[in-house]
Parts: structure tokens; sequence; C-alpha cells
DNA sequence: ATCGCATATTGGTTGGATCACTGAACCAAT
DNA sequence: ATTGGTTCAGTGATCCAACCAATATGCGAT
């Protein structure tokens, strides 16, 4: 069995301006700089950090795009409300950011009534090519069990031919190669795993979109127990 | 009466940035740029857009948050598959790019399945905050229908408790605003808002969370249908 | 064929200059 | 008192040239 996958994570050195997106995306989350406040302007925030101006631009612009900033072309930067943004971005910031993990269990939550209607979607509209190549995913490609449940859920998304539901389903994975480990690190739930994989690809095969749905609900419910249960037990 | 309000648009110069960020997005989302590809050197790409390299390199930061560049120190810019993007500004793209409105279709269906279950999520956990403040919205703040439609689902997304529904919600706003006139056109479907909102309040204050997630549903599976014949209309 | 080092290439950061836009204050005409 | 025009200081947007830092590449030694 290999080890957790934390161990295994490339380290990056994160580049000057992502460090400021960082501590300023933090102030606005946790309330330290108010919604609506004005910023000093760029060239004073980039004496206080001590960085070029250039880099702190490159900080605002990021923030811009979280709609955490809004950036007024001869006036100013204001704080926006973090509460107001559309970017999934800023879970993954919050997740990592509160101790108790109620973020993560939102996004469990999510994930546990939206994918499994993307199960039926991909039971009623998959198509020959779209069955093949969830048929290589699970009985032919060799992958860590990981990789392989990541593009299972994956090639789903992409069966329902609707593209929202691919880049949720993406955005859900990106979490889970983070987290993954608590639910496979028990030997039973990559058995598990497997007999899932072959049952919701006959389901898909056969066009039972109940089915489907079902095979999907359970599982997540399901890892999502076992992903409490394994945090719960490390406190 | 004050005239239309297409006429007060606020017109919001775009900048330099922007305007190349676009341009390598629908490269890359058309598939002129095939994933993998290395792209040529920001100099050298700064000489071909005629912009300074800071500027290139603003485009390319905000492609790489979109997850359709990956840039590596010293060794170059790649192109990803924006199929593998988690970002949900890429729909926002898309949907503006698709003649056939396919992306705004997709979009429509999967807040039809996603939403109603915020509302029932609302129901069952709403605190008389939340019901006040929703109330407000409802029976006191003077807004127009698309105004007001808005901020009722806001509320609701927010009375789950779950950070990602606010997400999805502002998300599927900030589409809603650009096509709300679709639907709050026909003066017969004003009607029909303010009468949602009432009866979604009361399911909701009553915590029937199966009548709000009902409620819900026939709303969203009458206006998508609604916006589907407004664009059929049109053709 | 493989390893290690010099070096070219490429992205990251800096300091500084200039252009473009905004807001506020002030002035002039009505 | 109100409206419109002008000026000016402050701020973001863009540009430029130079240097730092990480990576890839190729050459020479083994």
């Amino acid at each position: 069995m290999p080890v957790s996958a934390v161990f295994a994570q490339p380290i990056t050195r994160s580049r000057l301006h992502e460090e400021i997106v960082t501590i300023i995306q933090k102030q606005i989350m946790n309330g330290t700089i108010i919604p609506g406040t004005k910023l000093p302007s760029e060239r004073e925030m980039a004496g206080t950090f001590n960085v070029n101006r250039t880099t702190l631009r490159e900080a605002l612009s990021k923030l811009e795009n979280l709609e955490l900033l809004e950036i007024r072309h001869g006036d100013g930067v204001y704080a926006k409300n973090f509460l107001d943004s559309g970017n999934l971005d800023l879970i993954k910031a919050a997740v990592s950011m509160d101790e108790d993990n109620v973020t993560l269990f939102s996004v469990l939550e999510a994930r546990r009534f939206i994918v499994p209607e993307m199960a039926y979607l991909a039971a009623q509209r998959r198509t020959a090519a779209d069955l093949n190549k969830l048929k290589q995913i699970i009985f032919k490609e060799n992958l860590t069990i990981l990789e392989r449940d990541i593009k299972v859920h994956q090639m789903i998304a992409r069966a329902t031919h609707n593209m929202l539901c691919s880049i949720f389903l993406n955005f859900f994975n990106q979490l889970f190669r983070d987290y993954g480990y608590l639910y496979f690190d028990d030997e039973r739930n990559v058995e598990r795993s497997l007999t899932f994989h072959r049952e919701i690809y006959e389901a898909i095969n056969n066009q039972q979109t109940e089915a489907a749905r079902r095979i999907m609900q359970e599982v997540l419910l399901y890892a999502e127990e076992a992903v409490k249960a394994s945090l719960a037990d490390k406190q």
C-alpha cells in the first residue's frame, strides 16, 4: 500500500505575488478588511510589502479575478464582500484556512447532491465513445486507485455532455487529490471503490439512469461519512 | 419616467491585457492551440502582440488562473486542455462564444438540478436572521424585478449555510444578469416571479423542505423553457 | 553510454518613466 | 442656486531596460 499522498506532493516555491495574494485574501475573508474599504494606493502597498509595484499589481490582478477586489482606473482599489464572489478558488482557500473542516464538509455535501445527477445524465446520454473510454479506464489502464477513481468520475462528467458538469467535477477532483488519502488509506475502501467502478459502468452501459444515480449517491454518502470519521479520529 | 436603462449602461474600457486574454483563450478553447503545445517565449509573444512584456505577463497570469496555461519558470508556457479546468469563468467565456447557446442551456440544466437542493437545505437550516432578511427583500425593498429575484435566490443560498452554494448561486446570477431580460421582458413572468417569491418564502418559513424544493424546481423548469422559447423566437 | 558542469534560454522581479482616467476644487455662465 | 467647464493632484495602466532565478541543453570528461 502506498503511503499517503501528502508525502508525494511536489513542492513548488510559490511566487512572490502569490504570497501577497494569500495575505490579502485572508484579511478579506476573515473580516480584517471591511468590504467597501478603499485600500492604499498601489505605490504605497508596494512599499509596505517591500516589493516592486509590478509584483504588487500581479497580486491585485489575481485578487480581482477572485472577485475579492475591484480595481478602478484613476480611482483606487476597493475590497468586495467575498460572499458575493462566484469564483470556486475561494473555496480552495477556505478549505485550507479553517481548522474545523466545515468548508470541506460543505464541499462534500454539495458533491453528494450534484454528482449523482451527473451519473443520471451520463447514463442517459453516453455515446459509444464515452463508454469505450470509461471501460478503458476501469478495466485496462494501470493506475493508482486514487487516479483511477478521479478519472472515472471525470469521464462520467464528460459523458453528460454538459461542460458545467466537467468543470464542477474537475473542481471536486482538485480538492479530492489533497484529501483522497483520508479515504483510500483504508484498504477496504479500495475494494469498495473497485466494485463501485464496475457497478456504475454497468448502469451507464445499460442506460439505467436511476440505478446510476443511486449507486453514485450511495458511494458518495459512504465516502463522506468515512472522511468525517477519519478526520474525527485524527483529533 | 427615466428612459430605458440601456442608455445609461456604464461603459468600461477594457484593459489591454484582457484583450490578449480573450484572444489566447479563444484559440485554446476552439482548438487552434493544441493542449500540451509550448507557446513562444514571453519576449517573443510580447513582440507579436506589440505590447510590453509586463502587459503580456499580466495576460498570461490570468490565463494560468483560468487553468488554460501552465507557466514553468526557466522552461516556458504550455497550453492545457480546457476540459481539465475547474474554473467557472471558462463557462462565461463559452457562453458568450457559441452561437447556438448550447453552453447557456447547459448552465440552465445544471441550475435546474442544483438550486432546488439549495431550497431544500435552506428550508431545513434557515435561521431567524435568514428569514428576516429574506422577508425584507421580498416584502420591503424596492427593487427591479430582476434585482429582487437575484437577491432572493442569493439569500436562499446563504440560508443553506454552505459556502459552495453561495458561490454557485453567485455564478448563476452573474450570467442571469445578462440573460434575465429574456425572461422578464414578458410581463406575465414578472407576475409569476412575485408569486414564486411569496410561495418559496412560506415554504422556507415553515421549514417545508420538500415543498421548497418542488417550488424551486417548477420555477426553474418553467424559466428554462421560457428562455429557450424566447431565444427560438429571435431566430 | 553516463555523469557533471558551463551556458543559453526562459520566466520572475525590480526601478523608473510616462500615459490615461478619476475625483474634487474652483470658476464662469445662466 | 444650479449647471457646465477647467484645472490639477492622485491613481491605475502601460512601457522600458536591466538583472535575478530556475530550467533545459549540449559539450567534455569519465
